[in-house]
DNA sequence: ATAAATAATTTATCTAGTAAACAGTATTGT
DNA sequence: ACAATACTGTTTACTAGATAAATTATTTAT
C-alpha cells in the first residue's frame, strides 16, 4: 500500500465547468429526475406520462397536438404515451364533433385519481429536495427559473 | 371560419406542472442545451465531449474513471467519448506507470486548443443567455444550482 | 374544384444513459 | 504465499427521450 498513489483524482471543487449554467442545469435537472423516479415512477408514471396526464386532466379535452405545443415536444412521441395511458384506463380518446382529424382527450376518473395521488407524492417528493434551502431561496429559485423560461420560450408558441 | 373552434387549446398560464420544480428545471436545462448544441457542436463537440474535454485539459493524466465520477455518468459511457476525442486527435490515453489497469488521459495541444476556442463561445453562448437577467440575479441563479446541487449530490462521490 | 394546411400516426434514426458481464490487474487479509 | 476481494477499462445489450420524414384523413382557403 505504498506507491501506486500516482493519480489521486484531485477533485478539486472548482473546475471550469462547475461554473457553466449549461452545466449546473443539467446536474440539477438529473438529481430531481432520478428522485422523481425513485419516489413516482413505481405508482406506473414516468415523468413525461405523468406531465401529459396532469395537463388532461387539468384541461380535459385537449387534442394531442395541444399537448404536444404545451409540452414543447413532438406530436409523434405523444402517440405512444397516450397509448400508454389509454391501455393503463386512465385516458381516452374521443372523437371531436367539429373536426374528425383531432382526438379530444379525456381523462378517466381513475386517471384523475392517480394524478391526485401521483401529485400528492411529487409535492411531498419536491418539498424534502427543497428542504436544504430557506423559503425565500425557494420562491426565488422557482421565480428564477420561470424567469429564464419566459425570456427563452417566447420565440416558439 | 365559423363553427370549428371547439378546443382552442386555452394555453392558461398556470397549469399545476408549471409550479413544479422537475419540470422548470427540464424546460430550462432543454433551452440551454439547445442552445449550446447550436452554438457549439458546430465545431464538433457535444456537450458531453465538452465537459469531458474540460476536464482532462485542466487535469492532465485523469483516468476515465476520475473523469466519470465527476461527470456522474458510468464508465461505461465514457469509453466511446473518449474512442471519440482520441480519433480526432484531441486527447490520447497514455499508460499510467504505477498501474497498469488505468490509462492517463492527456488533452493533446489541438485538443487544448479547441477547448479554448470552445470554451470563449459557450461563454458567449451562457452570456447572452443570461442576458434578460440583472447581474445579481444571475449570481443568485448560479449560486442557488450550486447549492440545490451540493446539498443533493454528497451522498455519493 | 383544387391547393394548402392540419391532426394523428408510423417508421426510422439518434443521443444519452444504464446495467451486466468480462478480462486483466491490483490490493488486502490471512 | 495465496485466496478473496476490488478496481479499470471494455463490450454488449437495453432503455428512454427526442426528432425527422413520410402517410392518411380531414379541413380550410381560393
Amino acid at each position: 500500500m505504498a506507491k501506486a498513489n500516482l493519480h489521486p483524482a484531485p477533485i478539486e471543487e472548482d473546475s471550469d465547468i462547475e461554473r457553466l449554467l449549461g452545466y449546473n442545469l443539467k446536474r440539477a435537472y438529473m438529481i430531481v429526475r432520478d428522485d422523481f423516479r425513485r419516489q413516482v415512477e413505481q405508482s406506473i408514471l414516468s415523468p413525461r406520462a405523468f406531465s401529459v396526464l396532469t395537463l388532461i386532466v387539468e384541461t380535459q379535452g385537449l387534442t394531442q397536438s395541444d399537448v404536444a405545443r404545451k409540452l414543447g415536444i413532438e406530436r409523434s412521441g405523444l402517440v405512444a404515451i397516450i397509448d400508454d395511458l389509454e391501455g393503463k384506463g386512465l385516458a381516452q380518446r374521443r372523437a371531436v364533433p367539429g373536426d374528425r382529424r383531432s382526438q379530444a382527450l379525456m381523462a378517466t376518473a381513475q386517471g384523475c385519481a392517480l394524478h391526485s395521488e401521483t401529485m400528492a407524492r411529487v409535492d411531498a417528493h419536491e418539498k424534502a429536495l427543497l428542504a436544504p434551502f430557506t423559503p425565500a431561496e425557494r420562491e426565488q429559485f422557482l421565480a428564477l427559473l420561470r424567469k429564464f423560461r419566459a425570456a427563452h420560450e417566447e420565440e416558439d408558441t
